[in-house]
DNA sequence: CTTGCTATTGCAAAAGGATGCGATAGCGAA
DNA sequence: TTCGCTATCGCATCCTTTTGCAATAGCAAG
């Protein structure tokens, strides 16, 4: 896969930010698992580069790199939290509360709605990652047709 | 819609749970809070009522209450897990990644938008709090103008 | 009212995540 | 290159939330 096209060292050095070889490693970490990955994972993943990086170390760099908003965090449905890295393009999911089911959606949709709450309120949302729940479709027709659910009313 | 003091006890019921008291004290208690509280502060108000009611009975009610939507979870900024009463308005949060202000945005823009991402997408989105993260109106001044960008000692 | 089934609780312990503090090491200046 | 400041690290510990299991107690049927 292509390096990275975008110069985080310089990025983080200009905003006064120190760059140690644990935030690099830990930062190929996470764009070595392509995805979605847990903070344990990551963990695991940065041991076997350098079995000396503490686990403290693996949470403040993902929580500051979430600041850096170079990498993005996200709860899933059930399960620990996911991280994933950012500079991609900015994408959002949509969770079945039943079923679980995870489909993407595009971030022009989103951006658009953005754009209306602003006009509406002043504030600039900005997220590049946002999660929704609901009900697929399979779901929802599950719910909505009564098929087996014997209501008496 | 007009509100309903839900029969929550009758609710539960028909859908083949159970109504303790430990279940109606928590519920007492998220509801005196008024708002946004924490586990914690829940389990400390509930203490005051039935000290013989375990934490994770309190976690373990209130992970309930949210699957019977009785209650909305959050997480809002830093800290722990916030928790509120659903059945009232369906209401939304705006707040700013940089100086922590909260804001509420009302339930017809985020339902509007809901109804078109059903549209393109089959999947109907069914969240009552959602939680969006951005920039303030002042904060967004302050990060494109700059008037005081230098802050070197 | 009594009985039985089983959902729910309390307890204890563990998993996931955050934090205070002394030691270490980036990185800009000399 | 060396020096000094201080951001960051590793360690230990704590906080928040989850989970396994045996005991308890709703609630509906008899």
């Amino acid at each position: 896969m292509s390096h990275t096209r975008h110069d985080y060292a310089a990025e983080m050095r200009r905003r006064g930010f120190r760059v140690t070889p644990q935030r690099q490693i830990i930062l190929d970490a996470i764009c070595e698992a392509g995805g979605h990955t847990t903070a344990d994972e990551i963990y695991n993943r940065v041991q076997a580069k350098s079995s000396a990086i503490n686990r403290a170390t693996v949470y403040r760099t993902l929580d500051f790199l979430c600041e850096m908003r170079l990498v993005v965090a996200a709860h899933v449905g059930s399960g620990p939290m996911v991280y994933e890295l950012a500079g991609e393009e900015p994408h959002h999911h949509l969770i079945c509360r039943t079923c679980g089911h995870t489909e993407s959606i595009g971030h022009d949709i989103v951006q658009q709605w953005f754009a209306q709450v602003e006009q509406a309120t002043s504030f600039t949302v900005d997220m590049d990652h946002l999660v929704l729940f609901g009900l697929c479709e399979q779901c929802r027709r599950s719910a909505a047709d009564p098929t087996q659910e014997t209501s008496s009313k």
